[in-house]
DNA sequence: TGAAAAGGTCTTGTGGTCGGACCTTTACAC
DNA sequence: GTGTAAAGGTCCGACCACAAGACCTTTTCA
């Protein structure tokens, strides 16, 4: 995203941020701050998106299709879409095939317009990431004493396809399956839902998660994953707990790769909050 | 609640019900439902009350202050109070020194009106109150984890005021006070919000949480705050955890007991899911 | 007995949303 | 090539939720 460093695309990007974080914090009588139809639309798409309903080069359903899907109105589709078009996820393409794209690379990014964007809001996304590790360690936690038969043969039917993965595009599908596998482990629809809520957060705020382009990540994962598999097999709720933690700071770690590269300084900022003020941002 | 049966108040509360469930089910893409001002409003206002912002017996804001300090339209705030009023959490009172007072008792409810309700829901239900365990578990982990010497403080202060509260008021205050402290030293803003988010929907399905009255879920309370709160003091992640997901079973169990008392068949559900197909509701 | 403080009612303007009609672009089939 | 199908692009009218404000009613207190 930001490939041409656009105006537009920055003040879109900086203007969904803002509700990402702005959603959630502050007392119960703090302003209510209603969701329109397009944002969320738009919400969903990136979820969807993020989630791997839609990879990387496919299209999404036609508008009035989604419209009919989401029921709301072709035009709030429309500016939904609009959105994602501006902050670079997706690719729109007319005529006759076409339709709206997933974008190949959501990376190469202008990493300077995403600091200037990101770094005033640092402190807030670091404990986004780490209520998500917490999140996914639980849900790990919870796979492991509550695994049935069946979810150990998906998961471990999805580390195989990991594993004989030729292409980013089937690396990437195992990795969502795999995770979805221990999810769905957990049993209880409502952790689902959680789990997802916090993604789609993460990846409004910064869409480079679960895969941003890098091999080397995807191929840390592989190893992180069969040892997340073993111990949720083995019913280790602890250590499952402690693999899922360590591994969701990847996409932390990922975010903060991109700034470091455009020089920002974030020593200190390592997702471990402690010290009595909060969430450390020295 | 439903006192009198009041068949508006019963629909009112089988409408809510199925917002807060409907909410979080399903794929990306199912259908958009946008909130209103009005149940928006009535949500934060529900929110503020179970979290003890406002005690039974105390007054709201003026509408006119709530509807500025929400941003809202006073009509939206009207309309929200108008709910809360039907589902019998607050009663209204006009003239001067009237507004609207929080309840002095949410029980005493129709149990059979409950029951035709939440019945068909229960599976969902169960699975939010699981949840909300597994959550709060997570939280005393992590407070476990994180705790600072304020924290502790905050803590045994809110335990000492509990043992020598001499009336409801004064128990359900510290109780509250309590959870915030543990909260608050798992330091992480948007933990808060994830536990808040949790107690909201909780108590909107079934606002008994977390005083119900029932003195005796009290007392038994004390003894596992402090089972908790020295767990947390100790250091001891992994016993707060437990401690603090059998603490919270006490919500559900008030509700079953509830049900129980109208001749409900609900055997088998004990809020612990298990086997291939998800949570066990014989 | 009047003023103050609250809830109750009504009106009006505005912005978001839907639904639909219609236009434009593109690729494929024949 | 030319037509047609399948997509996005544009526009408009009706509707509804909401905000803002003016004004009424009830109750209490000075």
């Amino acid at each position: 995203m930001f490939e041409r460093g656009n105006v537009a695309e920055i003040d879109e990007f900086a203007r969904v941020l803002g509700q990402v974080l702005d959603g959630q914090s502050g007392s119960a009588l703090r302003p209510v701050r209603l969701p329109t139809a397009a944002s969320e639309v738009a919400d969903r798409l990136i979820t969807a998106i993020a989630m791997g309903e839609y990879l990387p080069g496919e299209r999404l359903p036609p508008e009035r299709d989604l419209a009919q899907i989401l029921d709301v109105g072709r035009s709030s589709v429309r500016e939904a879409i609009g959105r994602l078009q501006a902050v670079g996820i997706v690719d729109i393409r007319r005529g006759r095939q076409g339709g709206t794209f997933v974008r190949e690379s959501w990376t190469g990014a202008s990493a300077e317009a995403v600091r200037r964007t990101l770094l005033p809001r640092w402190a807030e996304m670091e404990q986004l990431f780490d209520l998500r590790c917490l999140v996914e360690g639980m849900i790990a936690r919870t796979a492991a004493e509550r695994r049935g038969a069946g979810d150990i043969e998906r998961m471990r039917a999805a580390l195989d396809r990991f594993a004989s993965a030729r292409t980013a595009y089937d690396e990437h599908a195992a990795d969502i399956a795999f995770h979805q596998a221990v999810v769905e482990a957990a049993r209880n629809p409502q952790i689902a839902a959680l789990s997802r809520d916090l993604l789609t957060r993460v990846s409004l705020g910064f869409p480079i998660e679960p895969y941003d382009g890098a091999r080397a990540v995807l191929r840390r994962a592989l190893g992180e994953h069969t040892a997340l598999c073993e111990a949720i097999v083995a019913g280790e709720a602890e250590r499952a707990g402690a693999i899922a933690r360590g591994h969701f700071t990847i996409t932390n770690e990922a975010v903060r790769e991109v700034l470091s590269r455009a020089g920002s300084d974030l020593s200190g900022t390592d997702g471990t909050p402690g010290g009595e003020s909060g969430v450390r941002v020295d």
